[in-house]
DNA sequence: ACAATGACATAAG
DNA sequence: GCTTATGCCATTG
């Protein structure tokens, strides 16, 4: 049974490029009941040059963390936006087209059980 | 054991 | 679009 940070940044790294999960979408793979808190809390705790795309882990609405860079750039959509991903004029994420799809049943058991989770 | 802390989610005003 | 309020949950002190 490896750690719920661990099996967060397990599935974040599952996220293909140019496509984006939210906090939801990987709280349900990685608890028992919806954890999208402490999934945040988890992606917070990364250190800079991770290998987790933390990146791709949007709010339910397509909404994106407020950490600016020196510029005054947003650090996530900047990173998004490098692989394609495109935003709506109101700043968030096209959920539409970038949305990723997630696991169907067996796949996500098949995890659980590497996890003995 | 308890309380506080969040990069959340949803609903309501 | 905003702000609250409520439910939620793993980690930390």
């Amino acid at each position: 049974m490896i750690g719920f940070f661990q099996r967060v940044y397990c599935v974040v790294r599952l996220v293909p490029a140019s496509q984006v999960a939210t906090y939801g979408q990987v709280a349900e793979i990685v608890s028992h009941r919806g954890a999208a808190r402490t999934v945040g809390w988890a992606l917070h705790a990364l250190e800079e040059g991770t290998d987790v795309p933390w990146h791709r882990v949007v709010g339910a609405q397509g909404r994106v963390a407020p950490f600016l860079d020196e510029r005054g750039f947003n650090v996530q959509r900047r990173l998004l936006e490098k692989e394609g991903v495109s935003f709506r004029a109101d700043g968030m994420v096209d959920l539409d087209r970038h949305q990723w799809q997630g696991f169907a049943e067996p796949e996500i058991a098949a995890l659980r059980q590497a996890w003995r989770f």
